[in-house]
DNA sequence: ACCTGGTTACAGAATAGTGCGTAATTTACA
DNA sequence: TGTAAATTACGCACTATTCTGTAACCAGGT
């Protein structure tokens, strides 16, 4: 995926959103503050590297807010921008989709162009 | 992105969605049926290679019905099934997303939590 | 020395792009 | 009449690019 400047919001809602791990952390990190330690946890099949990445990612697309605490053994909190609040219930939204037409999209219905004509006549 | 067998909604469907082109292609699918030659065309960026592996994954993933016609010129064509038709609107949801919060990502406003609080106040 | 959060270096895996080949029919031109 | 070229939707091999993981290392504070 190429630095290409486009104008299309989805294209762009997408670059930040691709890949396995951006939606989980959102839906880590939707109920309150998380640590760094704590988000490995949630999901202990992340490397430690990618998901220093990954919320470096989400900090500078405005989703997410890092605040580093001085002092004792070092302390990082992540939490939900209000965008990124805003963004939650669309998530979900994906993945009731994925429920709901979960019978569909496996016992190959045939088109909607179809459905609509069933529908009509 | 390994296999990983995940009863997670949300991951399954970003496993599905994930990079620059399936949103997109359902985007160009939304109103109508389109042959392989259009959905060239409406994105030009995209390899001919590249374009038919992704339709293949959609195809798959029960969100685009192939149609192949017999003979030559040869002829293909694509459409949305029900299921991918229901997907339309919550991309839509992500685009305006990007756009509507677009200041707010641009301009650190802080984070939800602290918006919370200020409304609390 | 140990903890937490993070970075760097390197390796291997996954993904994307280029260019060539293919099919049967039509059109283009000498 | 012969033949060369274009068309369409790919598949395949090869290369380039990007992603991901492992492991090591660093910082500041107890």
């Amino acid at each position: 995926m190429k630095d290409v400047v486009s104008r299309c919001p989805i294209e762009e809602t997408m670059r930040v959103l691709s890949g396995r791990w951006p939606t989980l952390l959102l839906y880590y990190l939707k109920d309150g503050t998380k640590r760094f330690s704590d988000l490995r946890r949630d999901n202990p099949t992340v490397s430690h590297r990618i998901l220093a990445l990954e919320l470096r990612k989400l900090e500078e697309a405005g989703i997410v807010r890092r605040t580093a605490h001085a002092g004792y053994p070092l302390r990082v909190d992540y939490d939900l921008t209000a965008p990124g609040l805003k963004l939650v219930p669309l998530i979900d939204a994906l993945g009731d989709w994925w429920e709901v037409t979960e019978d569909d999209r496996a016992g190959r219905v045939g088109s909607a162009a179809e459905a609509r004509l069933v529908k009509a006549a």
